[in-house]
DNA sequence: GACGATTTTCAAGAAGTTCTGAAAATGTTG
DNA sequence: CAACATTTTCAGAACTTCTTGAAAATCGTC
């Protein structure tokens, strides 16, 4: 081959090495956090070639299966950091994923919460009225031993809703999470 | 039984009950983080428990075997928020868990950055240097292709590194997260 | 409304992980 | 240093989760 050809060659493999390398790089993330690594390795797919691509491509691109492909993307569709695109004249539905990072991690983010933190925090207040004793009349160990059980419960909850309200602002779709974050970096330099 | 037994038996039993339910809830939320469940419940109980229990009562309040608490345990301790205590006259090693919320979390955190965070990061970085070109000579399309797909790794890395430094003021041992979060939530009220 | 194209579903199987239990290692006491 | 107590390790079992692939459903077109 000759020179002139060598180099956009050389371009192209290593943009084909970059994705796979991300790719991989993004589904070990994902499986570590509790995604499965295939979600993971699909979105990072859709988001590295950055156009849309349809299920047939994303089957080659990965090496997966018609029906986990259909199943992962739907979830991506569903959590909102992937949409569906059609193009004029062609029948399949081809998939797009959101380009902007801060707006899709406070997407996933927004998506943790509803399904993880809220039923969490709900089940724990739920939990701690359990053992919420109209009165106490006895100063025994008994009674000692419920208390403190009342209060470990009640930091954590604190801690979860105060942890909570900072997500909510993180999440907010006016964006403000995103300044937020900036003048919390300015502060700290 | 009398009506005099009646009540703080029923303290009892409504303490037992909320403990189970707690690690019920702790467990599944460690599982959807990634977190295996048994460790997460261990943890869970010791942080509910409130004072040292030995393997033995770990092995019998969850029904796990030796190996998995021994194994559980040191993984807790490894982490730095649960940590092995001596009773004096007995040869068992005990196991307490952290108690303050904000420090278990903070430690958390601290722990997933180094060993998750971190090392994405510097891969991503590696990645990115990978389609690093000298100059790109050609405008064409494959050279355009090349620079997006720069543009998209660029826009994670930053994301990522602001995330990281707001995470380590969380994470700082002078308590300073603590404080930073309260301001933020009076701002928000 | 029948046909071909595409997508979705889901039961069965594969893959991956967590757990067990008994043996080995370690530690402690007299 | 023998005897016993306790902890750790790890190969295989058990379990959970993920994936496949083919059948069913859906969709658009003629």
């Amino acid at each position: 081959m000759s020179k002139r050809t060598d180099e956009p060659e050389h371009a192209a493999v290593a943009l084909r090495d970059a994705r796979e390398r991300f790719i991989a790089l993004w589904g070990q993330m994902g499986s570590s956090w509790g995604i499965p690594r295939t979600m993971a390795q699909v979105h990072a797919l859709l988001f590295i070639v950055g156009e849309p691509m349809n299920t047939d491509e994303v089957m080659a691109g990965l090496g997966i299966s018609r029906g986990n492909a259909s199943m992962t993307l739907r979830r991506l569709v569903d959590w909102g950091i992937v949409s569906r695109v059609h193009r004029r004249g062609d029948r399949k539905e081809y998939f797009l994923a959101e380009q902007d990072v801060w707006k899709m991690f406070r997407t996933i983010l927004a998506q943790r919460k509803k399904q993880e933190i809220d039923p969490l925090l709900e089940a724990l207040q739920e939990c701690r009225q359990t053992t919420d004793s109209p009165r106490t009349r006895k100063v025994d160990a008994e009674a000692a031993a419920l208390r403190a059980h009342n209060d470990r419960l009640d930091d954590l909850i604190t801690f979860m809703r105060i942890a909570d309200s900072i997500s909510q602002r993180f999440i907010s779709p006016t964006g403000e999470g995103l300044e937020l974050a900036a003048k919390l970096l300015d502060r700290a330099s």
